[in-house]
DNA sequence: TTCCAGGTACCCC
DNA sequence: GGGGTACATGGA
């Protein structure tokens, strides 16, 4: 199927395939982005507020689009919020003013997450794609290219470390089993209720806090990036930089309480702004 | 060689 | 509850 949404304000393909919040998105030379999201090969274009949507999928799924895209939501009054509550942070803004936060699957973004501790994210991208290749379900080619589903927790809870060391996922390679056993069965389900408003963002964290590999970072990850917990500010070494650049703080407790006086409801969009400002700014 | 990367678990006090 | 340290791996 084919898509085009007209008149989108405040997105930028880059800024957000390439803000740190997914790891599967490629570009191609035309600029546009291919990637997989659930079983549909997906590839989107954008030129001069055109969005072109490009998907393997036979069934209408636009109202699915808007979601994984966030498109419904007001980024501009966002923006305008933010620069409000501390001008600081408009030259990061600027920077990145195209960032939307995806609304990507939690079990995916969950061991994604568990992957990308203590690594960079080029590697990360690595093992999360030789993870897909060996594990995942052949979905189908685009351009001449073979995609591969994200494995199931079903799947990932019967390998064992020997069989996940063709993805090079060192000491978290027990972490992926560990978690994918406490998700199967029910898990699942609690894992995508979470979604739910009524959920607070406490309450969500201390439940994805309690999987294995999981710490406060990773778990602010998901809440961000597939639980819609907003107000999440997931602090790492790259939020710590900017943190100590820009606002002259260093402690990490200090900056978490920081981020919700300054940033409030919409801490999360705030960190990807902050976040990706500093990563390019290298 | 050493350092570092979207950190966490575990131990000690 | 804060403060060290080991942990797999690959690129700079």
């Amino acid at each position: 199927m084919k898509y085009k949404l007209t008149n989108i304000k405040d997105f930028n393909l880059d800024h957000i395939f390439d803000c740190g919040q997914c790891f599967r998105w490629e570009k191609a030379e035309d600029g546009s982005y291919t990637g997989i999201v659930g079983s549909q090969i997906a590839n989107v274009q954008f030129e001069s507020g055109d969005l072109i949507i490009t998907t393997t999928a036979e069934e209408e799924c636009r109202s699915f689009w808007h979601d994984y895209l966030d498109l419904e939501r007001s980024y501009g009054e966002i923006k305008k919020n933010l620069v409000k509550r501390d001008p600081v942070i408009s030259q990061s803004i600027n920077h990145g003013h195209g960032i939307r936060i995806l609304q990507q699957d939690p079990w995916e973004t969950l061991i994604s997450f568990i992957i990308s501790q203590n690594s960079n994210i080029p590697r990360i991208k690595k093992c999360i794609q030789t993870l897909c290749e060996n594990f995942g379900e052949q979905i189908g080619t685009y351009q001449g290219k073979t995609y591969f589903s994200f494995p199931a927790p079903e799947i990932i809870a019967e390998l064992t470390v020997e069989d996940l060391a063709v993805c090079r996922l060192g000491y978290r390679a027990k972490y992926l089993i560990q978690t994918a056993k406490q998700v199967t069965g029910d898990g699942r389900e609690k894992l995508q209720g979470m979604k739910h408003p009524d959920v607070s963002e406490e309450e969500a964290f201390s439940y994805i806090n309690s999987f294995a590999g999981v710490g406060p970072k990773v778990a602010n990850c998901v809440l961000l990036f597939s639980l819609g917990k907003y107000e999440s500010f997931p602090v790492d070494v790259w939020v710590k930089k900017v943190m100590k650049e820009l606002y002259g703080i260093e402690n990490e407790k200090e900056i978490r309480t920081f981020a919700k006086e300054t940033f409030g409801a919409y801490g999360g969009m705030a960190q990807q702004y902050l976040f990706y400002y500093m990563r390019e700014k290298e």
